[in-house]
DNA sequence: TTGGCGCATTCTGCATACAGGGCACTTGTC
DNA sequence: GACAAGTGCCCTGTATGCAGAATGCGCCAA
């Protein structure tokens, strides 16, 4: 009856990878195939992070499912997963609603994120190879650039590639992949918390800290830096909310 | 068109609280309106948790769907929800695959875990109520009960019911969640882990440990305790992947 | 004028239907 | 005998249909 192997080819783990060889590109992109799944999964989320959908406002399937050219159930579907995030919470019988997160709620998530992130800096003092750290520090350069010229959009970007990176530096990829679900579901307030001169240079700051003590391999320094860093970051979100 | 309100009933977040008066009764408890969707999702974890459904093999909605009287599409927005959570891996074209757990995968789950044990643990430190330590007390000495008797399935309730409730003393409801996910995840293998009487007899002994240190708001005895337990949980459970 | 009740609209939840694709088995050829 | 192409089954992915429930509006009565 079922006739297909128990097992399947590890390279069909997580995303496909399949690649293919030619003379004159050896490294070729890997297809990504996309899916409906995924392309709906990714723009709820960015519509819920850009506030396009607004916390505490209900989903309609009928009309997203129209404006977005699918039909309703690969939208439910992607709903669901979503959901699973903690970005939309389900209602029973009245269907779909974007999560409106407290203060609390946030300050709870930082909470956990800057120990997470803390965790991840200890260890990537230890595992990090001196490579991975100067790929920082070049982001890290990249984002005192875009600080000096004002440009807060690809300030921001660089920023959460930085802590992204320190998670990754971590060597535990369960770690760095938990560290950057809550830091997305966190990215529009903190992107709206930086705002104003005084609050940006203070992040700055830190960030400048953050570096020297990772490039020194001092891990309680960098976890006094990280956990201080993420402190102020509540400060300076917390008036917004 | 759209003639709903923007913003609901605080109360309608998360699960429905509806509660009626009556003279006899003053506490009533919560209705519990179980879903389709919310008890497939249970269903689903409870069959990979379980082994029911074998780590690697796909999920045919087909025959899974019959025998769980429920059609497809239900089946197929739970089966998205707990792939969200990391249970179940999605791979295009080819369904859902019950997601197999390296070793690696293990040790990386019980790190992280362990940071937000320990996390946990100081906060509860500070925050717990002398009742709440009691109470975990009074849990604790179940548990050993239940070891004296030899009881492996209660002591293991026992115990995952301890280090959620060390979670739940934090204060942070956010950082509870996390845990019980991921310690959801582990349920499997923490069960095989302990067994053999020594393996069993360690675990319990550094629960006697862990328990004291709470007792005695010793944050830094207490992260001791349970940085040494969950590692030693690794070295348990090791061996049986 | 205000509160309550009933009705109609619309949405959700679930089932079913259908198209496309993958996999295994079979058959033909070397 | 082995390998490759063909074929058919079954499964996934998506659309659609239908029943039940929730919501908003209007009407009626106090």
């Amino acid at each position: 009856m079922l006739h297909w192997p128990r097992r399947f080819r590890a390279s069909w783990g997580g995303n496909v990878d399949v690649r293919v060889e030619t003379p004159d590109q050896p490294a070729i992109v890997p297809i990504s195939r996309h899916t409906l799944h995924g392309e709906l999964v990714e723009r709820l989320r960015d519509m819920i992070i850009e506030g396009r959908l607004a916390p505490g406002s209900r989903i309609n399937e009928g009309p997203l499912g129209t404006s977005l050219g699918v039909s309703r159930t690969p939208l439910r579907e992607a709903i669901k997963f979503v959901a699973s995030e903690g970005l939309i919470e389900l209602v029973p019988g009245r269907g779909a609603v974007v999560k409106a997160m407290t203060p609390n709620d946030v300050r709870e998530m930082l909470q956990v994120l800057t120990g997470l992130e803390v965790m991840a800096g200890r260890l990537a003092c230890l595992a990090a190879s001196a490579g991975q750290i100067a790929e920082l520090r070049v982001l890290h350069n990249a984002m005192m650039a875009f600080y000096a010229s004002r440009n807060r959009l690809e300030y921001y970007k660089c920023n959460q590639a930085i802590h992204t990176g320190i998670a990754r530096l971590s060597g535990n990829a369960f770690l760095a992949a938990q560290h950057e679900a809550i830091q997305s579901r966190l990215k529009r307030i903190r992107f709206l918390g930086n705002e104003g001169p005084s609050k940006w240079a203070g992040a700055v700051a830190e960030h400048e800290d953050m570096i020297i003590a990772l490039e020194a391999r001092d891990k309680d320094r960098l976890a006094a830096v990280l956990t201080a860093h993420l402190e102020r970051t509540w400060d300076r979100v917390c008036d917004t909310l």
